[in-house]
RNA sequence: GUGACCAUAGCUCAGCUUGGUUAGAGCAUCUGGUUGUGGCCCAGAAGGUCAUGGGUUCAAGUCCCAUUGGUCACCCCA
C-alpha cells in the first residue's frame, strides 16, 4: 500500500470544518485590517530563498526541499512566504502602485525536518507582511492582529513575547562585547554553543542546556546596547501594544532564526501544545526587499502555523463547531421511481438546496437511518399512494409532521424548507 | 541528522509478563425487528496473511534479530 510521504497527512473531510472555521477567522481579521490576500507559487528558484534567508541558517543549510527541474535549473518548495511575498513585490513593483502594501496569505510550506508534535514537512501557515513603513505602529499591527485571531479562537493559556534586535550596526557592535564576555567562559560552553559562537552567537541565548544557561544569565544584552533610534521605536512598539490591551514580555533571549529581521522580533508561544510551542512569530526587516533587488523599502511581517494552533484549539477544547447538516433527503418508497427521487433533487438542489438521495437502491429504513445519519432537516417520500394521486410527503426530521404538496409543485417544498 | 518508545479489525484497545485448540471487545459499517418512516433499543452479518522478513521452539500475536512505518523529544522552527 502506498502511503503518504512522512511527514504529510491528509486533510480529510470531517477535519475540514475546523480548517474552514480558522481560515475564516483569519481572512475575517486580515480584511479588517485592510490587508489584501496574495498567492505565489509553491516553489520557487533555490537562490530566492538562500539569499532571502541566509545561507547559514538552519533552514537553507538543512531543511529544504530542493531539486533540479527539467531545464537544471535549481528549485525549492516554500518553507516560508516572506522571500516569495518579496519577490513578488519587487517583480511587480507593488510599491509604485501603493504607497504602502499590506499583504496576507494563507499556504502550504515544506520543511525536511524530523516529524513531531505540531512540526510537519508539509505545514500550513497563515501570515502577514507590511511593506514600505518603518511605522513601529506596524509592528504593534502584526502582534494585535495575531493575538486578535488567537483570541477569536478561544485560545487561552498564550504568551507574547518581544525583543529588539536593533539596526545592524548597533547589533554588531553589541556581537563584539558579546564574544568578549563569552571568550571568558568559553570552556564552560557546551560543544553546540561553541559551535554558535562562531556561526551565529546570538543563538546561545535560545539553549536549553543549564550550563550554557548559567553562563547567559550574566551575559551582556543587546537590548542594553541598542542605539537611540532603535530604543524609540521599540518603546513605541510596547506602548501601542499597552494601549490595545495585548498583554506582552520583553524577552532580551528571543533571538529569531532567520538572517533578515532588524529592529522588533516577536513570537507567541502556547502552553497548550508539546514542545513546538511557537504558534506564531515575526518581526521587521528592513534590509530584505533591497537584499533581494528591490528598493530600500522597509517591511514587517510574521507567520502563523495552523497545525499548531488547531492542536492548541482541541486541546483547549476551545472550537464547538455545529454539526454539519443537509437540507432534504429524498426517499424512494419504491424502487422503479429512484429516477424521479434523482430528477427531483437534481432540482431542488438547482434551487439552492443541500440535497441527497439514495443511490444504493437500498430499504426505506435504510435509506431513512441516512437522512438521519446526514442531519436531514427534512425528507420527502416519493411512492406509494400519494404519488399515484399526484403527491409526494414532506417530512420535517425534528417535530415529525409531514405535509403533502403537489409532487411537480418544487417551488411550494422548497418554500417550506426555507421557512424554517 | 541523534535518541527513546510503539506497531493486533475502519477507529480505540484487550490478549504478550507465565508461548499451547477456530485471535476478542466497544464504537463505526451493513442487514433485519411485517405491508411505506430515522434517532433509542434488540437480533444478526461482514471485517484481521496480529506491520514486513528472518530466527528460536514440537508449537510464536506472544520470545530474539533486522527492516519499514508511526509517536514523542533533541537540533531548529510556525
Amino acid at each position: 500500500m502506498i502511503k503518504a510521504i512522512t511527514g504529510t497527512r491528509d486533510i480529510l473531510p470531517s477535519d475540514i470544518p475546523k480548517w474552514k472555521y480558522l481560515e475564516n477567522v483569519v481572512s475575517n481579521v486580515f480584511a479588517n485590517f485592510n490587508y489584501k490576500e496574495i498567492r505565489t507559487p509553491v516553489f520557487e528558484e533555490t537562490a530566492l530563498f538562500a539569499r532571502g534567508i541566509g545561507e547559514a541558517t538552519d533552514i537553507v543549510s538543512k531543511e529544504m526541499y530542493t531539486f533540479l527541474d527539467r531545464s537544471e535549473t535549481s528549485v525549492t518548495l516554500k518553507p516560508e512566504m516572506t522571500a516569495g511575498v518579496v519577490r513578488a513585490f519587487i517583480e511587480h513593483s507593488l510599491d509604485k502602485k501603493l504607497s504602502i502594501n499590506k499583504l496576507y496569505y494563507i499556504s502550504p510550506m515544506f520543511r525536511q525536518e524530523r516529524p513531531q508534535a505540531g512540526r510537519f514537512r508539509q505545514f500550513h501557515q497563515f501570515g502577514a507582511e507590511a511593506l514600505g513603513s518603518n511605522d513601529p505602529m506596524l509592528d504593534a499591527e502584526m502582534i494585535i492582529m495575531a493575538y486578535d485571531i488567537f483570541k477569536q479562537l478561544g485560545l487561552k493559556n498564550l504568551i507574547v513575547k518581544i525583543n529588539s534586535l536593533g539596526v545592524p550596526e548597533s547589533r554588531e557592535n553589541y556581537k563584539l562585547i558579546l564574544k568578549k564576555y563569552l571568550q571568558n567562559h568559553f570552556d564552560q560552553l557546551t560543544q553546540e554553543s561553541k559551535k554558535r559562537f562562531e556561526t551565529n552567537i546570538l543563538r546561545i541565548f535560545d539553549s536549553k542546556e543549564e550550563q550554557d544557561q548559567k553562563i547567559m544569565e550574566n551575559a551582556p544584552l543587546l537590548i542594553e546596547h541598542l542605539d537611540n533610534d532603535s530604543l524609540e521605536h521599540f518603546d513605541k512598539v510596547k506602548q501601542a501594544l499597552l494601549a490595545s490591551c495585548i498583554p506582552f514580555e520583553v524577552d532580551p533571549k528571543l533571538v529569531r532564526g532567520l538572517d533578515y529581521y532588524s529592529h522588533t522580533t516577536f513570537e507567541v508561544v502556547s502552553g497548550s501544545v508539546g514542545a513546538q510551542s511557537s504558534l506564531c512569530g515575526g518581526g521587521r526587516y528592513n534590509l530584505l526587499v533591497k537584499e533581494l533587488g528591490g528598493g530600500d523599502v522597509p517591511g514587517v511581517g510574521f507567520a502563523a502555523g495552523m497545525e499548531r494552533i488547531l492542536l492548541a484549539c482541541e486541546n483547549e477544547k476551545t472550537l464547538n463547531l455545529g454539526e454539519e447538516k443537509i437540507d432534504l433527503y429524498i426517499v424512494s418508497l419504491d424502487k422503479n421511481l429512484t429516477y424521479f427521487a434523482f430528477q427531483t433533487a437534481i432540482n431542488m438542489r438547482r434551487s439552492g438546496l443541500s440535497v441527497e438521495t439514495d443511490y444504493l437502491a437500498r430499504s426505506v429504513k435504510a435509506q431513512m437511518r441516512e437522512a438521519n445519519k446526514l442531519n436531514a432537516k427534512y425528507v420527502l417520500f416519493i411512492g406509494g399512494d400519494e404519488f399515484l394521486k399526484g403527491q409526494v410527503v414532506l417530512k420535517n426530521m425534528t417535530g415529525s409532521e409531514q405535509n403533502n404538496f403537489a409532487k411537480d409543485d418544487l417551488n411550494k417544498i422548497t418554500d417550506k424548507i426555507r421557512g424554517s
